[in-house]
RNA sequence: UGGCCUAUGGUGUAACGGUAGCACAUCAGAUUUUGGUUCUGCGAGUUGAGGUUCGAAUCCUUGUAGGCCAACCA
């Protein structure tokens, strides 16, 4: 047996896993495993959902099972068919296929019945008490609810008054239909929930067929079990929902689907809810629900992110019931490390400095050979063009170095990548006293490949041919909030954005290759980071965006 | 002052009565024509108090702390 084995057969579970092979091994289902992930299609997706996708469908994929799309699309006044196309898009981007796209307005004939078979049970009721009646009869946490005055109607006054609340005889908020559970009990969810509610809107699909609406309680739970889901997974806050999508289930004799609760991952330095996210787009904070800052998935797909590196990241912090607020740093390791292994490497300088090498000769190009992708044998090799006027980046040079600082600076040595050695003779500089141009000399006998000059540069840097340079503008994003933990602060939201989130260099020079970028290419920019072409570009001009910098351990060392 | 959920290094997550492990982050070093990658190593943890047990992160009791629940939202 292999050490590989032994780490995979001594692999751990997480606590849905072990559910789950506990009702594989029991023979539940008959084996069966099906998951669903249920999106309303009432925004766009974010990171949190991301995860949710990455936990239903990848548990399908790990058992061998199914794991359904269905937009939970029971609230018209907030839904969109918008949203639903931009969902679809992101699941499949995320990498995952799903066994079938429901929507749970497709079921309103059958949860119609369903809500009758309960009337005539005798477990659902027509109350015309208004929302604020209602309200007070519910009692506390700590006080026991009072019935209803409607709710030992007769059955068949109770049918008579749903079908006529389905005809829309009735005006909104006038009538609602209410599961008949437990006005005592200690779980205010049970204490008879409204099951349907009659609304007077457009729906995005069913257009104007009802005018009465399922609440999440009749919906919900009915819906899994019609798709006769094995699992339905879903966020803490639905705990106390369990007990009336058991109760229903069970009082309709239907497929009995099982609901388990885990606690939602919080990233830090990011906010998820719908209503500040949608606050950020309208009041122009960030540039739309897909500005690279944001944290919708379509935002970390423009900014560059890989679908590998989210699914791998849901991996890793896997799944409990506690709280939790997960570093940015651990999404951003697992965006570096796909990005490493699949990122075309290019040179290009964010903050040119000329260089002028006085000592090759004017007007002479030359090709140089450099590598695609060091990390993959079969990544292939390009030529740059290398003259005697060059870029180079403003940071990698210094007058008056401090002592751990080892890149150019007068009298110093730095290799440029792929090419040659060279020396800085001479500073020239502006007004200001800023370095405007470098006077540098080159050693002919150190060209990379073919260096004969026993000469031991402490540092390589990058470059740009400057005749040869495209150009183009560089988008460099940082954390949208300066707290960890944005939604938990006393503050406005409004307050915490991180005033340097986004910082355009307008002058930043790229290598020629670069000229055939198309948004969505994914480069690593040497020694400044993982660079993506953004959407924005135009034939004329490139827009780049920093998806995430390199580890840097020089500015950290400089603080 | 009701019910429910939760508590393990800085962060996230394992250990299912038997040596507290992994990843990220941090720090130190090696390699490096990217201050990247890769490699090596260090430091750092069981919410308090009782109890059961030969043995407790794990089981029991009881504190403490945090979260959720009284939308015609999901």
């Amino acid at each position: 047996m292999t050490t590989d084995n032994i780490k995979e057969e001594t692999q751990s579970l997480n606590f849905l896993e072990e559910i789950i092979e506990q009702d594989i091994a029991a023979g539940k289902n008959g084996g069966r495993v099906h998951t669903r992930f249920p999106p309303e299609p009432n925004g766009y997706l974010h990171v949190g959902h991301a995860t949710s996708i990455c936990l239903n469908f990848g548990l399908a994929v790990k058992y061998g099972g199914k794991c359904n799309l269905r937009f939970d699309d029971t609230n018209p006044v907030t839904e969109e068919t918008e949203y639903v196309d931009s969902i679809i898009n992101d699941v499949r981007w995320l990498g995952f296929e799903p066994a079938n796209i429901f929507y749970a307005s497709d079921y309103f004939p059958k949860l119609y019945d369903f809500a009758v078979d309960l009337i005539k049970k005798g477990f659902a009721y027509v109350d015309d008490s208004t929302a604020e009646e209602i309200a007070a009869l519910k009692g506390t946490p700590t006080e026991p609810g009072k019935p209803s005055p409607y709710r030992d109607r007769s059955v068949e006054e109770n049918l008579d008054l749903f079908e006529r609340m389905r005809k829309g005889e009735f005006a909104e908020g006038t009538k609602t239909l209410r599961a008949k559970a437990d006005m005592t009990s200690p779980n205010m969810i049970m204490r008879d929930p409204l099951l349907y509610r009659i609304k007077f809107a457009h729906h995005h699909r069913t257009g104007d067929d009802w005018c009465i609406y399922p609440m999440y309680d009749m919906a919900h739970g009915q819906s899994d079990s019609i798709e006769h889901i094995t699992h339905s997974i879903c966020t803490l806050e639905f705990v106390p929902h369990r007990e009336i999508y058991d109760w229903c289930i069970e009082k309709l004799g239907i497929f009995p689907s099982k609901q388990y609760e885990f606690a939602r991952r919080n990233l830090s330095y990011t906010i998820v809810s719908k209503r500040k996210l949608l606050k950020l787009v309208n009041e122009g904070h960030v540039n739309g629900w897909d500005d690279p800052r944001m944290p919708t998935i379509s935002a970390m797909r423009r900014r560059g992110y890989t679908a590998t590196a989210i699914r791998e990241w849901a991996k890793r912090i896997g799944i409990a019931k506690r709280e939790n607020l997960v570093d940015l740093s651990l999404m951003e390791f697992f965006v570096r490390e796909d990005l490493n292994k699949i990122a075309l490497r290019a040179m290009a300088v964010l903050d040119p400095l000329k260089v002028v090498i006085t000592n090759y000769p004017e007007g002479k190009t030359e090709f140089l050979e450099t590598e695609n992708n060091p990390e993959d044998p079969n990544g292939g090799t390009r030529q740059m063009p290398f003259g005697r006027e060059l870029w180079i980046e403003q940071d990698d040079f210094m007058e008056n170095p401090p002592p751990k600082f080892f890149r150019l600076s007068p009298g110093t040595l730095a290799r440029l990548k792929s090419a040659y050695i060279i020396q800085c003779d001479e500073v020239v500089k502006d007004a200001d006293g800023k370095p405007t141009e470098l006077r540098c000399t080159y050693f002919p006998e150190s060209r990379s490949g073919s260096d004969t000059s026993g000469l031991k540069p402490k540092t390589t840097i990058h470059w740009v041919s400057a005749p040869h340079a495209i150009p183009a503008e560089v988008r460099l994003y940082d954390r949208l909030f300066t707290v960890e933990d944005p939604a938990n602060d006393e503050r406005d939201f409004l307050e915490l954005i991180n005033p340097d989130s986004l910082k355009v260099v307008t002058k930043a020079m790229l290598e020629p290759s670069l000229a055939s970028g198309t948004p969505g290419d994914k480069y690593q920019f040497l020694r400044l980071g993982y660079f993506t072409v953004d959407t924005d570009s135009t034939t004329e001009k490139l827009v780049i965006n920093r998806t995430v910098t390199l580890r840097d351990a020089w500015s950290k060392a400089k603080g």
